[in-house]
Order: C-alpha cells, then structure tokens, then sequence
DNA sequence: ATTAATACATAATATACTTAGGTATTAATA
DNA sequence: TATTAATACCTAAGTATATTATGTATTAAT
C-alpha cells in the first residue's frame, strides 16, 4: 500500500471483499483493480500483497488454483468456505470502523 | 486502542480533530472523551497514547501547559499554528479514506 | 534494442500499535 | 479501615503490517 497510513490494517478486508464480489482474481489483478476502483487513490504494493495472499491461504481463507496465460504464471485466489464467513465479519468490523470514525469527525455538535 | 487493527494509523488525526474542537485537552480526558463519542467502540490504549502526544509535541504540533488539579498532575495539550495546519491536511486525508473505503466495499455495481 | 507491462516473489527496515508493567494520588467500597 | 477503583502520568518489549528495495521471467510497446 502507498503513502496514506490510513489504510494499514485493512488490506485483507479489501482483498476479502474484492474475491466475494469477483469470485477469483489473481495478484496482480488485485492491484489494478484497486486502483481502478479507487481512482488511484489507493495503490497496494506488491510487497504488501503477496505476503497477505500467503498468509490469508495458510489460514485456509483463501484457496489457490495455479493457471498459465500468455507463458506466465497466474495464481488465483478464492474464498473458502471459511473465507466467506471471515468476510461477513470484516465487512460488519470496516462498517462499524466507517461510523466510529465519521462520528468523531462530526462531534463537534457533543458532549 | 483496542481489537481493531482498522484503526491503526488514525490516532495523530483523531487526536487532532478533538483538539481542534475542544481547545486544549489532557491525555486521560482523550481516551475518556473517545470512548464516550464512540459508545464504547473505540478505546485508546495510554500506551498509544501517550508516545504520540510526545511525539506530536516534538514536532512541534502540540503544545503543554502542564497543570495541577486536585494534587495530581495534568498536562494539558493544544494545537500550535502548525497544528492547525496539520489537522486540516490529516482531515482532508481521512475524509478522502473514507470515501475510498466505502467506494471499495459498494463496487458490486462497477467493473 | 530498450523500456514498459505483466506476474510472481522475498528480505530489510520502519512504524504504530498491543500488552504489560510501573509510580502516585484520591474516591469508593467491603 | 483496608482494599479496590478511578484518576493521571509514564515506558519497554513484543507483534503486526506495512514500505522500500530488490530479484526473476515473459511478452508488448517504443
């Protein structure tokens, strides 16, 4: 991920999401997704990436299926059963996070 | 702060923000201030706490007036100048996150 | 022929927390 | 009245998650 510190800690939420909606996608594929989405605003580097993927898998969230396109190696990762699940409870923790956060950029109507 | 790892890297921008609102405010008043705005949703550890006033103050970002109330001691931080400029900048920046976060998690529709 | 794009990967470093302690005073409770 | 909770500050060790900098290999574009 790029300059903004905001966005550390919610990498494997994006991913998360992204493979619920997509059904499969493969790294690099991640990476120009978001930035497409985002406007490019947010860039994920492949440093972040790539170790997340591998971590997300060795937890069984993600499942990987090994294809080749053009002579090149593509990895795509999917949701397991497990990884659906783990979604649902990052999408509800990130919208709860959006809120928290909203409310305390708008409290100057409190306390 | 607590469970959540989403709000890694928003401490320096709450921290400024409730400054920014309130005036001047002591370390253990935040984290009380913090857990009311967000019924309970967010608590900040002092050990997070603490170091990022330190260092907030040594960038000459905040500033101390330290006080004493009922015998015990208080340090009481605002924002210089530079601060307030910094707390417009991190605003800018989160107001940006978060509208990046949730075109993220609404992108069913897109692509 | 060289550079950019595609596609994977890792290692060293930085940073921002959590967790677990510590000191000291005052208020509440058993 | 002795103990615990609350107030108010602090730091150090460990962990998680990213950045930055590389590296390999193939294909497409300049």
């Amino acid at each position: 991920m790029n300059n903004q510190k905001l966005y550390k800690g919610s990498l494997q939420t994006i991913i998360l999401n992204l493979l619920d909606e997509k059904g499969k996608l493969y790294g690099y594929e991640i990476t120009k997704l978001v930035k497409e989405i985002t406007k490019g605003n947010l860039t994920i580097s492949e440093g972040a990436l790539y170790p997340t993927l591998h971590k997300l898998e060795s937890e069984g969230v993600l499942e990987v299926e090994i294809t080749t396109f053009n002579n090149r190696k593509r990895k795509y990762y999917f949701l397991t059963q497990k990884g659906k699940e783990e979604k649902v409870t990052r999408l509800k923790e990130l919208e709860s996070f959006l809120n928290t956060m909203q409310s305390l950029i708008n409290s100057k109507s409190l306390t």
